[in-house]
DNA sequence: TTGAAAGCGCTAACAA
DNA sequence: TTGTTAGCGCTTTCAA
């Protein structure tokens, strides 16, 4: 492949010029620029990005590091950073960390080797590994989850406001016993979403219970386990908030395995949509967020705090909103 | 950040040592070896990729370009290559094409400047894209797709089988007028599918006919419309066949909105699985692909190439499977 | 406005 | 076995 060298000798100049040319740093004489131009074009020249980088002590390059590629919430999230990253000149790495610690450990060491621009994160939960990166000075910003005792930052929905609005609109449409299905602890959004659960359930006199409290992982099959063991329960419930799309769908499988009715016996709203969430029978009340959104706002605080690091960290909350459909609809 | 002369200093040995040490090229006195691995730890050293890159005209990137990051079918895809690729030291860059040649080629001319190890491609249709690639000796692995007019390894399924295996058992249900929505004519799995289709019908002595053929786009949108153009013939079909999940999805929806009952009125295949299809009612009979498989053996492919670019290319072939269910099975 | 030359951090000849 | 040195391809001073 052609180089600078090959270029600025085909064009007689030097590689200083070439370069001046194609970076519009400097102004050139335009008889020379047309030179080089027009060898660039005859030798089909595309300047070598890792040189270029190596100089620049800079890269193009953001991981996006995600929980479960498998999961509609995060590719859609993905497609509005990528969108965003595209305009601004920077690729897009996809890391799928599958929720555990270590992968996104080896993600993070990755990121640092190869010296990224900038990181977006939906952690798997272990603090200490982010801190590497904010050590070596890498833009880093988190999405969708909280990152613990680190000031960076932040794209999140209102999720104990979400959670709310699902578990009053359960009270509202009569269930009494309403279980919820949540993630693992440490992660902000199960802690959240369930923080917004047994608020709710307060402000109406409720008394939360734990033994209608499930930590399940965030996966469908979690959620079927969960939602089999409070079925289990000596006196099960009516209702079940789950706190993401994939444990939704696996709470829903269950109670058809079972023959248990929805709506009519136990009602179901589930935090994120899924898509053909109208196709399903019944179709899934849900807490929709604006998953491409999230996307878009983290890219776009990647990018001012790589043209800014010294910028001031800032926290951006999107709304959620609650989508009535069929499962939750009680019949009168 | 520390560098590898950091190193050399504090561990009081040269560079080439430390550079030995790290890579295991040659044999390096034990005792030297502690001193480096103790600097490398006291100084929290990673080293510089990009340099290393740069040094040795080689990257660890591979990029993977498809057509829709949205559809499932693909983020399986890409789970089976990324993980192959990680076991091997590659990261994979997530393009994401939209269909659309020109955001292709625009990926294509990034993987060129980054210099990447290699490239997995599903080809939104345009060929001349990929022979820069190819003339830039950039390993390259066509997925699902065929490219046509150059030779490179290539991973796909058999369509033709499988379309015929779906349009045979329409036929077998008693279904007569059976319609296809199909893709853009460029892409070798549209005009393999469609094949399949017609060669099934011919097979059994029906004659395929041009106004019970769609060409679609592969996206939900596309499939409504067209089973909607196919509903407003004259003589509207009793039974489609799609040629992938989203026009499947697409085909469905405009059926429940006409209130044309479905497997009653119209029976429906659709070629590849949709996540949740159990839950979908009716549930939907599909052609199956092993999607994550394609991924992996693109990627092992891949790494072969670009171990040894000499070795002639090859096509892996991967088996579909019909997996009946209510959409297509009439009452008797 | 242009060219010469140094150097980003690393690895691999080559010499010692 | 170890160190010295050159150079991957680019950008950016510095001098002309």
């Amino acid at each position: 492949m052609a180089t600078i060298y090959d270029v600025a000798r085909q064009a007689q100049v030097s590689p200083a010029t070439v370069s001046r040319v194609l970076n519009g740093r400097a102004s050139v004489d335009p008889v020379l620029a047309a030179r080089v131009q027009q060898a660039v074009q005859d030798l089909n020249y595309r300047p070598n990005v890792v040189a270029r980088n190596l100089r620049l002590s800079q890269t193009s390059l953001w991981a996006v590091i995600i929980s479960d590629i498998g999961n509609p919430f995060f590719t859609s999230m993905v497609r509005g950073v990528e969108d965003v990253a595209q305009g601004s000149g920077f690729s897009v790495v996809l890391c799928n960390s599958d929720e555990d610690p270590e992968k996104e450990a080896r993600y993070v060491a990755a990121a640092l080797a190869q010296r990224m621009a900038g990181v977006v994160i939906s952690t798997s939960g272990r603090p200490n590994v982010i801190n590497r990166l904010i050590e070596a000075r890498i833009p880093v910003v988190a999405i969708d989850r909280q990152l613990r005792g680190v000031s960076v930052d932040t794209v999140l929905v209102d999720n104990v406001h979400g959670a709310e609005l699902a578990t009053t609109h359960l009270l509202d449409q009569g269930y009494r016993r309403i279980a919820c299905i949540t993630g693992p602890r440490r992660i902000s959004t199960a802690a959240q979403r369930l923080r917004g659960y047994q608020r709710a359930l307060k402000s109406r006199g409720h008394q939360p219970t734990d033994n209608l409290i499930r930590f399940a992982d965030f996966r469908e099959e979690g959620g079927y386990r969960a939602m089999a063991s409070l079925l289990d329960e000596t006196e099960p419930p009516d209702a079940v908030f789950a706190t993401n799309n994939l444990m939704t769908v696996g709470a829903v499988e269950c109670l058809v395995d079972r023959g248990v009715k929805v709506p009519a016996k136990v009602g179901v709203v589930g935090f994120d949509d899924i898509p053909w969430a109208h196709l399903v029978r019944p179709s899934l009340t849900t807490v929709s967020q604006p998953t491409y959104d999230l996307g878009r706002a983290a890219a776009v605080l990647l990018g001012e705090r790589i043209a800014n690091p010294a910028k001031p960290t800032s926290m951006v909350t999107l709304h959620t909103d609650l989508h009535i459909r069929e499962s939750s609809t009680r019949p009168a």
